[in-house]
DNA sequence: GCGTAATAGTTGATTTTGTAACTAACAATA
DNA sequence: TATTGTTAGTTACAAAATCAACTATTACGC
């Protein structure tokens, strides 16, 4: 026969809190974290989440190809593509193909898109500090370390 | 006039790091660690991510209305019901209307739906510990401490 | 150079999600 | 007991993500 079922999280035997589960846990704070920025994107510019990580990338690092930020942002080819052309549609951002590699072309911030740039990285930084208000300076550092290393494992 | 374009991350006056944005962070490092979670449900039992959120809770916690799953895993209504549709088309749980309020219905997993439950959260202890073994069991309890806190901010 | 493979980026079809409107059942109250 | 409001859950339609196939261009091996 059968083990009954355990419907108890304190069973001890085969204890497993789902609660706890890094993956789910981090998906939980990842998703409530975002939340209050992504209304601001979305509200203040029309953006998509995959359209900020382009305009961020390219306020941050400057002319960059789509490849670039495919690969920095760990974004598929076809959301950076998509993505790069809603933001040329509404003159965030110009293309410019590369000369010797007629294969890949250059992007660039527009005034326009740099000014949004700007207000969003303001947005961002404020938006960051109230959250690591919650916890002291040494565990917010703790805290980023740590993920950038879970963030890595690959 | 206004001020150059600074695109070096280490400029000083105006220094922000979007790969410390903590929500930018977060998804990454959530993402990253549910990559080799989701396969495995994807691949040995064809589920989504929904789906097997719905399967661990009622796991978990036994017999659950859609509702009560919606307010503990903070998934929308609509979300869990096609998950439970799913999940009962595949015959991993059974539903049943409540007798004194007829428009509720309580959830169970069946036998099969035990089986996979459980099997799935042998890989998800497993998976956990792997992630966990990157750091101290200290870091890793501030970590978990750390991320309970920001999926609670409402 | 010619044929084959690789790469940058786009497009189209399918799946999944998000939003709003809907049905059915219950609750409160005049 | 009608009336109005609320709740559990589903459905329909639009928006977005995923995956595969495609074009154009460059690189490689002979």
């Amino acid at each position: 026969m059968m083990t009954e079922k355990s419907p108890n999280p304190e069973t001890g035997e085969d204890s497993f809190d789902l609660a706890d589960f890094l993956p789910f846990l981090l998906n939980q704070a990842a998703e409530e974290s975002s939340l209050a920025f992504q209304n601001v994107y979305k509200n203040r510019y029309g953006m998509l989440r995959t359209e900020w990580r382009v305009l961020f990338h390219l306020g941050m690092y400057g002319r960059l190809t789509a490849k670039e930020i495919g690969t920095r942002a760990r974004m598929h080819k076809t959301k950076v593509s998509r993505a790069v052309q809603r933001l040329a549609d509404r003159r965030f951002l110009t293309r410019t193909r590369d000369a010797r590699d007629r294969r890949s072309e250059h992007l660039e911030l527009t005034p326009a898109g740099e000014a949004a740039y700007r207000d969003l990285r303001g947005v961002a930084r404020d938006y960051d500090a109230k959250l690591a208000r919650h916890f002291t300076s040494g565990e917010v550092a703790l805290l980023r370390s740590m993920l950038r290393q879970l963030a890595g494992i690959r």
